[in-house]
RNA sequence: GCCCCUGUAGCUCAGUGGAUAGAGCGUCGGCCUCCGGAGCCGAAAGCGACAGUUCGAGUCUGUCCAGGGGUACCA
């Protein structure tokens, strides 16, 4: 916020450098890393190695001559504006800047900004993340859930920093999965179906396990088992050759049967507040993918191996002019002419490009499918696409359950609502004990708040490279490094200012002017204040919500700590009192602006 | 075999090549006459191994060791 300083500085030293014939290395502002004062520092240790590599050096060691020069240019520097000291401390240059005019400055950018604080100016780019892609036929499981907060934060701390950004669902609503619970339900369960939306959700993926039993081979089958097994799995080919064909009866079914699902996956995007601009359907993009087939072969990208009975496959590497194995060969069309997943994102990146008018498109998806969307970026790059070079795949880990990975197959899923009930019924019990004055209908909509806030904050605060063990204790646990932890620093800011408006007091919070000598809290929290926008800026440069997860909780740490030893209301004089309350009023609102990044609700009580 | 990810405190995780490697949980010890104790203050405890690059390496490079994932007609 103080880059005039950093400028002038900078000119000095140029001029330094010139006049003792000096290699000027740029300097790299950093904050100074001590508590109790503000300011920026830089090393002159790059300085004096230039200066010893051109042989200019004066044959002292690198660290002694950095701290000579350090001391030199702290004595080129005097009289700057707005700067309280500067120092020269073991190569480094330390400049601190003055406390009142620098805390006056953030809190006053902070209260005149808003919620608009910390958003990046537009960058003039149109970027599509696509997440939420659960296959229908199943239930939403605690892997969705991750999916798609991550993919959530990522939008909208994107959309924040400057870009345009469109949220794209992709479920998977067709494929041999989605065909078994056709199979399962039309021969075992015609006619019958739960009424809430959820028990019927879930029962989709009960009647999928149920199926997989009945088909999986069994050891020490009887010759009668084996008949009737090989005899269901002909049904269930049968199925899907009857859907493949447009069977009326068949489609209809699946699409009854499929809006379950969404709906189901409506009412949990809707609890997460979630609202996705654009849904792409798997089963839209077949033909357009069978399309892509034909012209990738047109033009001599693919190679066409049926007429050998094989399949259509793309020699990815060769085609590249790759000597050594990278992307390998894919498939594209099986030898019995139906379209993989692979064809089917080519099929559906055209699109995101032709019709959405994508420059950068971000794939959130599991790790475990990076070989294949490095594959699809690739032949994207052969087809000529230039946006391909815009095409990343946020690969996260996986979620899986301490007794091992998730299988939809066997049953062993925990169900996102499942979590979320159990997160109600837990803030339920300490809200009862610690809020009791609070009605019934607003003490079940905060439980709501603050259990999904503890879930999607233990799900941002692990990075997107690391695979998660799903503890329910661990991720519903309010206390300490939590996102219930960072609500509470809101409601205490709130309950401050509410009280404050209560006792009649008028602060005028434009005019506080810090004119006193400050806590070594009350600057710690200023300069939390001030490091928003660049934490906006890296979270979504690095598409990184861990970044602002942390950013979150050291500004709510700092908030408790200032909470605790620094009066406000019962400040003795009224400047203090006037300042501190423009304070508590300036950290609310950018907790509140990094919690709804984060996509969790900022409660006025709890 | 080849490719990718991960090894930091007892456990779970942070740590843009820079000054004294930080949190949470757990353990131990303090703090409610005071704006909400879902809190605050304090203590003990740590970079898988070995080389290299660099003035400087938890961070970059290489080789090992250990764990996980992926490797053309699943998604």
């Amino acid at each position: 916020m103080f880059q005039e300083i950093q400028q002038a500085v900078e000119t000095t030293l140029r001029a330094f450098c010139q006049a003792e014939g000096i290699p000027f290395v740029a300097p790299q502002w950093k904050p100074i890393p001590f508590a109790g004062e503000w300011g920026v520092s830089t090393s002159f240790f790059q300085m004096a190695a230039e200066e010893a590599r051109a042989g200019r050096g004066t044959g002292k060691p690198v660290p002694v001559r950095a701290q000579e020069l350090a001391e030199r240019m702290r004595n080129q520097l005097r009289g700057l504006e707005g700067v309280n000291r500067v120092e020269s401390v073991k190569g480094y240059l330390n400049i601190y800047f003055e406390t009142g005019a620098y805390a006056r400055r953030v809190v006053e950018t902070v209260l005149a900004q808003g919620a608009d604080f910390g958003r990046g100016a537009p960058k003039g780019e149109r970027v599509m993340v696509e997440y939420a892609q659960p296959n229908t036929h199943h239930s939403f499981h605690i892997g969705h859930y991750r999916n798609t907060i991550l993919g959530e934060v990522l939008a909208r701390l994107l959309e924040f920093a400057g870009y345009e950004t469109i949220r794209a669902s992709y479920p998977g609503d067709i494929g041999l999965g989605v065909i078994t619970v056709l199979w399962m339900y039309d021969k075992f369960y015609k006619g019958q179906e739960p009424q809430e939306v959820h028990a019927r959700g879930q029962w989709l993926l009960k009647l999928y396990v149920e199926a997989t039993a009945l088909l999986e081979k069994k050891e020490n089958e009887t010759p009668e088992e084996t008949a009737r097994r090989e005899q269901y799995e002909a049904e269930r080919r049968e199925m899907y050759r009857r859907w493949d064909a447009g069977d009326p009866y068949v489609r209809d079914l699946w699409l009854r049967t499929r809006e379950w699902s969404l709906e189901e996956l409506r009412d949990i995007l809707r609890r997460m507040d979630v609202k996705i601009d654009v849904w792409f359907f798997e089963s839209e993009v077949d033909e357009p993918a069978k399309a892509i087939v034909e012209e990738l072969v047109q033009r001599g990208i693919a190679d066409d191996e049926r007429p050998q009975g094989g399949a259509v496959i793309v020699r990815i590497d060769e085609k590249l002019g790759l000597k050594q194995e990278k992307y390998r060969t894919n498939v594209i069309l099986r030898s019995d002419g139906t379209t993989l997943y692979l064809t089917k994102d080519l099929a559906l990146a055209k699109i995101k490009f032709e019709k959405y008018g994508v420059d950068r498109s971000i794939y959130v998806v599991d790790v475990r499918q990076s070989l294949h969307l490095q594959q699809t970026f690739a032949i994207l790059r052969l087809m000529g696409f230039p946006q391909a070079e815009k095409c990343y795949h946020l690969g996260y880990g996986f979620v899986s359950l301490p007794e091992g990975a998730m299988s939809a197959r066997r049953g062993r899923v925990v169900l996102f609502m499942d979590v979320l009930e159990e997160a109600v019924r837990r803030v339920l019990a300490v809200e009862s004990e610690k809020s009791p004055e609070m009605n019934e209908a607003e003490r079940r909509r905060v439980a709501e708040q603050i259990g999904l806030g503890a879930l999607a904050y233990s799900m941002l605060a692990v990075d997107n490279n690391r695979d998660i063990v799903f503890d329910m204790d661990a991720a519903l646990s309010f206390e300490g490094h939590t996102g219930p932890y960072i609500q509470n620093a809101h409601v205490r800011a709130s309950s401050i200012l509410k009280k404050s408006k209560v006792e009649g007091q008028k602060s005028d919070l434009g005019l506080s002017t810090f004119d006193y000598e400050l806590t070594r809290h009350e600057i710690e929290l200023i300069e939390q204040l001030s490091r928003f926008p660049q934490a906006v800026e890296q979270a979504a440069n690095e598409y990184r919500p861990l970044v602002m997860a942390a950013y979150a909780y050291d500004l709510a740490n700092a908030f408790h700590s200032f909470y605790h030893a620094v009066p406000v209301i019962q400040a003795g004089q009224e400047n203090v009192r006037a300042a501190r309350l423009a304070l508590v009023a300036a950290a609310k609102q950018v907790l509140a602006n990094a919690l709804r990044l984060l996509s969790i609700e900022a409660p006025e009580v709890m």
